[in-house]
DNA sequence: CCAAAAGTGTTGAATTTACACCCATGA
DNA sequence: TCATGGGTGTAAATTCAACACTTTTGG
């Protein structure tokens, strides 16, 4: 925290950006039908200068001078993707000596969620692309495991909050949401149990309506409870927003 | 992770540095015996110059070249108490845009727990002092925010890894182990209970040595069990040592 | 023998897990 | 009416919490 001598060492943000997409979609309402099962996809972009030139490397940049850490990351996605994150969170803090071959780096990642429907709508070019998360190419820099670091923070974090919402929509099925929850972990949940947790935990809100159109019985609509916290951050949470 | 122009905002390394202290020592073991509860210190450094100059605040400084970030944070807290950290993990990176009154600084913050017994030892100056952890006086920056989310990060972390020992030396009670959870956590716990917990945990291997000199029956003296990881931190482990 | 901490046992409550079964709808 | 996912019930298994009780030492 002294002032003095820097340019030593410059500043980056990264950002691992999920999104849920259907494995064979077509733009219909994402869950409760069939349509194969959901996977994790991730934006990368390709490097077009040296180091890494030609590599895929996690979306990222310098911060501006009267930006926040949180506001980069944000801004960085909505450049290369064109959403908004429905949720974002800091992830770490990357500064090995020798992470870049030319320059010593200290990269600050976060890690957003994106909701699956808009997602759809994503950006995609030739230096932007969807990638499945649990089989990517090799990837610039130390991406690789700072990706694998991102999705075992969320794998975790999925166990004892209630983040899984912000890939869905503002109402969804207990199906949906399960769903969401069984393409993050890899197995399948006990419908009848996950019921019971999720109701219990009080994170969401029974709604009249239902949803219509589906070939059996109509699943009721839920929505998220705004009065709970989502994710425990301890005091994080009043310290980032004041 | 651009290259080009940086210069508007300076990088520094801090460390909020726990120890748990006797509240009426005298040098001999620990915990076993009474001598009054233990409570969680820290140590803190005055600011000789603008901002906030006289105020305290945490250790740290700028990065060196050549340094990792963890190594930044084991050497600042090094040079302000000449103690070796048992425990040391990155917490949060820190850059609101305003929480330096002069320029834009991003702290990457890291937190670290010493030894008892060695914190006993610890240098202590005009500009060095120890402060009780849930009474602090006000400090410089956002610093008193950053040691409540500290604080926070060590209480939730002790419940669901075994980071505890890192107060202890190499062979202790589990009378000792408990103190250090019900100092930390701030309640008591039930012995036959706790006991049970953290055997079944594998963490704690038992010796042959019993501690002998108390006033009753003594104690069996255990040690680490040093094939288990301590904490999960994923990914990061193999990452940060790699 | 007494006091007190070390260490063991037991019981009831709370939570998790597995799975049987009824309900409601489109076709 | 049938197939199927929505939704409820329930009993066994596991974990958790409280506390009685036995053991071992110093004095």
């Amino acid at each position: 925290m002294d002032d003095s001598r820097q340019a030593a060492v410059s500043l980056a943000v990264s950002t691992v950006i999920f999104a849920l997409a259907q494995s064979g979609d077509s733009g219909d309402r994402g869950g409760s039908g069939d349509g194969g099962p959901s996977a994790l996809r991730l934006p990368l972009v390709r490097r077009i200068r040296e180091p890494h030139e030609g590599l895929w490397a996690l979306p990222g940049g310098p911060i501006a001078q009267a930006e926040s850490l949180a506001g980069a990351a944000g801004r960085n996605l909505q450049e290369t993707t064109g959403l908004n994150p429905t949720y974002l969170e800091q992830l770490y803090a990357f500064g090995d000596v020798d992470r870049s071959p030319v320059e010593r780096v200290v990269s600050i990642v976060y890690w957003a969620l994106v909701r699956t429907e808009e997602a759809e709508l994503a950006t995609e070019g030739e230096n932007v692309r969807w990638f499945a998360a649990d089989d990517l190419p090799q990837l610039a820099f130390d991406h690789n495991a700072i990706v694998e670091y991102a999705l075992w923070r969320l794998r975790t974090k999925l166990e004892y909050s209630r983040i899984a919402h912000a890939f869905l929509g503002d109402t969804f099925t207990l199906a949906e949401l399960r769903e969401v929850h069984e393409a993050v972990l890899g197995r399948p949940l006990d419908p009848a149990n996950f019921r019971r947790q999720v109701e219990s935990s009080k994170a969401i809100i029974a709604t009249d309506e239902r949803l219509t159109g589906g070939r059996h019985r109509p699943p009721r609509l839920y929505r998220y409870n705004t009065s709970v916290e989502l994710t425990d951050n301890g005091p994080l949470a009043r310290i980032e927003r004041n």
